[in-house]
DNA sequence: CATGAATGAGCCTTCATTCAT
DNA sequence: GATGAATGAAGGCTCATTCAT
């Protein structure tokens, strides 16, 4: 086992105990048990309960980051893109069994309360949810930027306005789900993609007049 | 002062103390100072710290349910009520003062800290909170069966999905200033409504032929 | 029992246990124990074990402040002066049970301890140190400085030597004490006293002669 | 290098460690790593931190001892040793330097520190202590009985008074710099020193009336 | 009604010590 | 010989809660 490798296992089965347990109200006997380590095990490799919280916040971002990579390719078809986007849901089912980290990071509430607890005690990760969000939205802009040049939507569309309007609605159908419980998004997510989809699209083979129609 | 006065002062400025300050973090001690009294007092109107928690919440959702009720007037056209309801930031600023809840309720973060950890504390909280939301869905909902009535906007116009949209989306905004502290929403927000409205609205007189092609 | 009484006692019984039990090495278990009091109790009136601690020595050092009021009296011949401070065992004796700290403080090692902790933790204690030393240096010139006057002793006595000298002296010979646990000092001390007085006495009427009478 | 002499470096390193750091607030890991070694070589040497510094106190007693047979040659006239003894601050800032043992031992205050802690630890210390300061007693007492026999003192000399008083004057002196910072040492000492030869001092010739009344 | 002294359980953290390598 | 990962027993401290006044 490499030196690297225990501090690297503590830090992602820690991410699992923080992604399921409140940090504020769990104790670090209860940690250090979850992790099957003792509490001097994780001093030995962590500054303190905080520092542990940090590299494991940290960790779940550089995972994010990672996913961007892997789930947002820039090549394909906007429509293709949109329709993967709104499936969010399943895309996270399918990351959180690909990376090891269970269905803890299934249920997106709790990968919130994580960032929000991360961002109260640590205001610095506001600058890298900040990059994600603001790279969520890039893609989208560039890939909208793309599909007007390739006559796949309409030049007028607001790309500004529908890239920030899909991010919000991606991240607030998943607040909802937290807060309510309810599992709307699944049912209405490709609704409300297909009702964005047909505000932008450009029909196959064009004809003009629709267009003027709706310029202004 | 009636005998419950006391107790509603109490609870209201615990409110705007729990909105600034996380709740595990604040000793019982820190909370009575910021509320000018004893902890005896507290523990004379509440059975502990925790109660004056969980009232303290509820008076906040009895506060939400109360201001749909004046911010979501049933019988303004469509398009009146979407414009309002796309300036939420600066309702809620006009709610904060209004209230006598001040600033702390002004930004949105803080009213989400404090629902995600009554959320935690409380699970029946989620019925109240599902109930806010399922509330604000369907006004939406009537008002758009009521504006398919009046020839306002689209027979065909998916009131479900539009319905989410927007509250996805209105939801999400307010997350995404919490995680970000940028301010797009008083930008972007209004350009949203207007492509929003744009896909859904009948023209004043009807019959375009573009409408020809959107209805599929 | 008023409010400030609690506290005072907590600090003279710490006293006590702080004189008896070195400071590193007592918990506060330990220390709560010994008061006849919960670790709690103690954080209600001391913000930590160092503030315990600290309050515990500055109250031993105002005693011993005014200890020095009573003990050196300034208009008593200077050989009675001398006499008694060569006694300091027995001072020291009587302090302690006049005082009500018991026999903690009668073994001067004991303060000695206490001293150079305190001095390790808070290094403003030297300069309360350095003023009790410095008072009791005072008082002796000036005594000399007076009996001078008198004609009590010579006018060539060196009195900032002799005043250094039996500063010195009085508290090695203390210090000699607690390292050997022998206690010459009860036999010795006087016979030093005679020695140092056979330096610098004048006769009782001046002029020669009178040295014999010094002879004794 | 031989197997012993790692040991006897270890000795000496955490000698000048301990004279600076306190023994009870250093960790064993801080003390590895001024030793420059690991804490797993502490213990092939050392049973434990306990015994590393009784290991190390006894390391310098013995240093001390040999000290004295070097700084207190008995063949030389009394006033010369008196003179040595009276810039004691000088002789302990050249054994630093001499022994190795750097400006660690210079400040006396960690001496006593030193001894202090280790008296509470181990009681045994205590009789070497006492060996120690007994020996620079009967030195002193020695030399003082040959100084009579050889004339350079008076017969009448309360010579164990004045052997404590010197012995208890030094330790004092030293202890006063420690608690108060001041170096009225290196001024007063010698002239401390003159007033005591003055007393003890038989001319080099005799011939004072006041000598035969003092003669007894 | 209200106070605040006192409690005690539990928290985070430190650290001497052990032991497999 | 030497390492350093891992342990576990305290230690200092916090704080919700109780209760005599």
């Amino acid at each position: 086992m490499q030196p690297n490798d225990t501090k690297e296992q503590l830090e992602l089965q820690a991410l699992q105990f923080f992604a399921r347990n409140d940090y504020e109200r769990s104790s670090l006997n209860d940690i250090a048990k979850a992790l099957g380590v003792t509490k001097g095990a994780i001093y030995h490799y962590f500054k303190g309960k905080d520092d542990l919280f940090y590299a494991s916040v940290n960790r779940l971002l550089n995972m994010v980051e990672g996913w961007f990579v892997d789930a947002l390719p820039r090549d394909i078809p906007l429509k293709i893109l949109l329709d993967n986007l709104f499936r969010m849901d399943e895309t996270l089912t399918e990351i959180g069994e690909h990376s090891g980290l269970g269905d803890a990071i299934t249920d997106y509430k709790n990968i919130m309360y994580l960032f929000l607890a991360a961002l109260k005690k640590f205001p610095d990760i506001r600058k890298r949810l900040d990059d994600i969000y603001t790279g969520f939205h890039d893609v989208l802009a560039d890939a909208m930027s793309r599909a007007v040049d390739k006559g796949e939507i309409r030049k007028d569309t607001d790309i500004e306005a529908v890239a920030y309007e899909i991010t919000a609605f991606s991240e607030g159908a998943l607040l909802l789900g937290a807060f309510t419980d309810r599992k709307d998004y699944s049912v209405l997510g490709p609704r409300v993609c297909e009702a964005i989809w047909a505000r932008i699209a450009l029909p196959a083979m064009g004809r003009r007049q629709g267009e003027k129609n709706e310029t202004k």
